[in-house]
RNA sequence: GGCGGCGUAGCUCAGUUGGUUAGAGCGUGGGAUUCAUAAGCCUAAGGUCGGUGGUUCGAGUCCACCCGCCGCUACCA
């Protein structure tokens, strides 16, 4: 009874091309469907474009046409980058579609039934002149703890620090550069904590790999938030039913666009969508990366719980691609996009180089540069590519293109390579393409020790039909690796296939031998690559993904000013000398050290983080620059009452601030 | 700092429930060949399995601590 399966991928935003990253995602799932599909399974695989948001409203604005147009041709490149790689969707949709608007009215009407909507007002940021609200990204300004410039509204590039928008020192739209204003306006919300016992019992039950049920354990245990589901206009979406101006966020149509895809694919071939996406006998999986693991094991489960909807039987989480080891970096090149690839290299090489790295776990895959031409010349054109290549010529030229029959030694070579079925199967099945491709490069080299002992080239000359047994072994031993192969490498089957004139193979071929058949012409199956070709690829990469990054600044010897302000600005902070009366370390804090301040016969409570630079002791009795009008700060470990001054770049290296003799505690300082 | 992950030959990785001299591929050295996309075959060198203790008759495999990377998160007001 064969199975009945969806998968899906995770839907690439559509603001920016494909990667090589992403294609990590999209190879793995590939590869698995197609593994379904030659066992004889229903396997249906279904993605779209991720089209709604402010991001995707703004580029178009910037582009001068509308979001409809912009993702339009996005999807256009997204399907072609696709295809280039041989990734084989069923459908290939989009969210900014009729069904996916349709389902997610019903999903949220759903939701708000069964009480899991909350309504209430938060704060927003609002640029007036750009008359929208911001989001964290597109707010920029001062960081409020290390003082970095042009900074994000919801973390520190430099510092790491992490705020609210609103938070910033000189806030300013990334569009426009005016200054935001808050706004106040009702927000929906989806109550995620509702469905914590249901979410806990389905990852109990195995719903991912055992590392991220780890991860979300933590999440469990920080509590489960209430999620803001909803945006204000102008924001390019769906509107929200009964709303005038109020969208569902992005985020929560984007994985509602995978039942949309399923649905439209239904609609065109007939198929029942309840059934296909929601009965019992149907299996559903979804890929995704590391990074949006609380979107699909948190939000989403509870969403479709909320909904009436079956959850997907498993969630199969990859981790992210270096290059070199590294980060894939636009300067160095190594920001790949699909395209560039596939102008430079067989896109294949890079679905067995993948393939022959990716396991089930949630670990980050290297891409190594000269490790991948290795084992593309290695493996594909010395291993398997040879095999054909040394005994398919030879039996069309010199023995009329027939395989005869297998003899003791040819049978005991096949059934030993068919003996691998299982493990590979499993291997696929279990997403340990590593494995697959170690155990299929075995095979590959027993069977070209058995040419090698056979030694057909000599035997031809003495005894043909004894070479064609050799000959007819070989190629039967190809088809076998051909079929294990043919998920990872399916225009390589493809030629071998045409070439053995076969029809397409499957894994119940395996156990079928080739004898007694009529062979077509050899083509040749695969090119070498060398690093030549690889580093011009990197050049061209980095022209095209860097072109406006002008010479950047030599490094500026000191972080660039601040923002000018007057005097009367300044004259608002109350600067005064203090003397440290006792300073002690911070229990279970390493880097504060808690100070009590003689500011002038006035004491006050500083938690400083200069446990690194200074120790207690050489602390007390000294006089520092003491910011006394600064809001006290509440902080896990107490309130600081102000901050003493210092300078340098933190951890070990902070330098205090110190008056020349003669002054004393209270002085003003100005 | 907390939580999680990782650390096995030059490189990429296997090492099942702890059990004989720790494996593969690539790369490197040597050799025999030549059918084949200078591919294939044979062979050699190369590892104190991050470190230190412990449990055990026996540990790469279990435990503790430590070191080094990576991720998330947190306190430098």
């Amino acid at each position: 009874m064969p199975r009945q399966i969806v998968v899906t991928s995770a839907l690439p935003y559509a603001n920016g091309p494909i990667h090589i990253g992403h294609l990590v995602e999209y190879l793995q799932t590939d590869i698995w469907v197609r593994f379904q599909k030659a066992c004889g399974n229903r396997c249906l695989y279904f993605c779209a474009d991720d089209t709604h948001g402010t991001p995707i409203m703004l580029s178009a604005r910037n582009a001068g046409i509308t979001p409809e147009e912009l993702i339009g041709r996005i999807h256009r490149e997204h399907k072609a980058d696709f295809d280039r790689f041989y990734i084989e969707f069923d459908n290939y949709y989009t969210t900014h579609s009729p069904e996916n608007r349709q389902l997610s009215e019903l999903i949220f009407t759903r939701l708000d039934q069964a009480g899991s909507i909350a309504r209430r007002d938060v704060e927003q940021t609002y640029c007036e002149s750009c008359k929208m609200p911001l989001p964290d990204r597109y707010v920029r300004g001062t960081c409020p703890r290390c003082g970095a410039t042009d900074q994000y509204g919801d973390s520190c590039e430099a510092c790491g620090a992490t705020y609210q928008p609103k938070d910033l020192i000189e806030p300013r739209c990334a569009t426009c550069g005016a200054t935001p204003v808050l706004q106040r306006s009702e927000h929906y919300f989806f109550k995620l904590a509702d469905y914590e016992d249901r979410l806990k019992a389905l990852i109990a039950a195995g719903h991912t790999q055992k590392s991220v049920a780890n991860k979300l354990d933590e999440w469990f245990k920080a509590g489960l938030k209430d999620w803001d589901i909803s945006r204000d206009g102008p924001y390019f979406g769906f509107k929200i039913p009964g709303e005038e101006n109020k969208y569902f966020y992005v985020w929560l149509d984007a994985p509602i666009g995978y039942m949309a895809s399923a649905r439209n694919y239904c609609e065109r071939h007939g198929l029942d969508f309840e059934t296909l996406w929601n009965s019992p006998e149907n299996e559903l999986y979804h890929f995704i990366g590391k990074d949006i693991m609380y979107f699909h094991a948190l939000f989403w489960p509870a969403m479709l719980m909320g909904a009436g909807f079956k959850t997907a039987n498993k969630l199969f989480v990859h981790g992210f691609l270096t290059v070199n080891g590294e980060k894939m970096s636009k300067s160095r090149g190594t920001f790949i996009r699909a395209a560039t690839f596939a102008r430079h290299l067989d896109p294949e090489s890079l679905r067995y180089y993948y393939a022959s790295k990716l396991t089930d776990t949630v670990g980050d895959i290297d891409l190594g540069i000269e490790d991948f031409v290795n084992k593309t010349n290695a493996d594909i054109v010395g291993k398997y590519a040879n095999l054909a290549s040394r005994s398919g010529p030879m039996l069309a030229g010199k023995l009329g293109g027939r395989l005869g029959r297998l003899d003791a030694e040819g049978r005991q070579l096949v059934e030993r390579l068919a003996a691998a079925k299982d493990a590979i199967v499993a291997g696929y099945e279990g997403l340990d393409y590593a494995a697959v491709a170690r155990a299929i490069s075995a095979l590959a080299d027993e069977a070209n020790r058995y040419v090698e002992a056979r030694q057909p080239w000599a035997t031809i000359k003495v005894d043909p039909e004894q070479t064609r047994a050799t000959l007819t072994a070989t190629l039967n031993a190809m088809k076998i690796l051909t079929i294990y192969l043919r998920p990872i490498l399916p225009k390589f089957a493809e030629k071998v296939e045409r070439f053995l004139n076969v029809e397409p193979l499957g894994f119940a071929d395996v156990d079928r031998t080739l004898e007694d058949h009529q062979i077509g012409t050899f083509e040749r199956l695969f090119e070498r690559i060398d690093e030549e070709q690889v580093q011009t690829m990197l050049e061209e990469s980095k022209e095209s993904q860097a072109p406006q990054a002008a010479p950047e600044p030599e490094k500026a010897a000191v972080s660039p000013f601040k923002p000018e302000v007057t005097i009367d600005d300044f004259v608002k902070l109350d600067l005064r000398i203090a003397k440290v009366l006792t300073a002690e370390p911070v229990e279970g804090a390493d880097k504060l050290l808690h100070l009590v301040l003689d500011v002038g016969g006035v004491e006050r409570n500083v938690l400083a983080g200069i446990a690194k630079a200074y120790k207690p002791e050489q602390l007390v009795g000294r006089l520092v620059v003491f910011f006394a009008n600064l809001k006290p700060r509440k902080m896990k470990f107490g309130t600081s009452e102000g901050m003493i001054l210092a300078c340098g770049p933190g951890g070990g290296d902070v330098f205090l601030l110190a008056p020349d003799a003669g002054a004393t505690p209270g002085l003003a300082v100005s």
